[in-house]
DNA sequence: TATTGTTATACTCTATAACTATA
DNA sequence: TATAGTTATAGAGTATAACAATA
């Protein structure tokens, strides 16, 4: 089906690997339902959740989105209690926007519930695979974390 | 923040590394753009890769969506020239659809790119973990198929 | 004049209800 | 009558363009 490949790189089967797991796994969170809250809205209140009093308009280049549709978003998780809008006292043109006590209680629900569907998979893997498993998805998170904060900061070094 | 835990089990520790890798690989494959493909039509797309010839109530299943929306998505990826529709020979009520080798095309095109992404984090991770990493992802993948398998065979056991 | 955010409008995705064709 | 699929209608998400307020 694809084309020939000499010697296959060792990232390259890792990269594949990790691109099967993740598609499986998109599955099999699809069942840990996130009402009330849609999926444009979670990645919302995850952005926010690490940057507390971030500004409209950097939300929606972190979301890659527009600051119209962005705005929408705000309005109704606003209006579900799980976002808040304030002013900055800076620059009266600009909001601020935090995650309420709500909206965290509720990522930590979600994730309790997510994690349980993964917890159906894990405890099926044989010990040895499941230490190896953990033991390589920390480093590949410390790598992640890096690259996604480096290149959030390169993006407002263009945009500032 | 959480609740106090006294003595964590293994798999939870599991559990919310993995959790946590999921959450950071979704940010980085966000930039891998799916155009002129949504996120809804992708899904569609993966699962008639690999279920050939399934009819739409049992995509709009598999979507946990209704079949009214099934159709509209499936009307727009066969103008796009993704899917194609086919009549079953048993029951002429019965829609067959099928990936077109230009959906297939795309897929393999957007793995390409979604791969990429991977291997810049991959690249960066030390040699050690990376292997262990792919070790723990296979045994992973092999349970998580597993069990997405038996589901939903367990839900046609159910709807039949 | 430039920037921040919102409103106006149009298209896609989603759901429920009503409908057509087949079994 | 029951089932497979589509059409009708309404609400949410997204984008571009036009606008208001502030700098």
């Amino acid at each position: 089906m694809t084309a020939f490949r000499p010697r296959p790189e060792p990232d390259e089967v890792a990269a594949r690997v990790t691109s099967t797991a993740a598609e499986l796994l998109e599955v099999l969170w699809g069942r840990a339902s996130t009402a009330p809250v849609s999926a444009s809205q979670l990645r919302v209140m995850l952005i926010l959740e690490h940057h507390e009093g971030i500004n409209l308009r950097t939300l929606a280049d972190s979301l890659a989105s527009t600051p119209p549709s962005t705005s929408r978003l705000c309005d109704r998780l606003q209006a579900a209690g799980f976002v808040e809008r304030g002013v900055s006292p800076a620059d009266r043109r600009e909001v601020r926007l935090y995650l309420s006590g709500r909206g965290r209680a509720f990522l930590s629900d979600l994730r309790g519930r997510r994690e349980q569907e993964l917890r159906s998979v894990l405890d099926r893997m044989p010990a040895a695979q499941r230490i190896a498993l953990v033991q390589g998805l920390e480093a590949f998170c410390d790598v992640a974390a890096a690259r996604i904060h480096d290149d959030d900061a390169a993006a407002r070094g263009r945009t500032a």
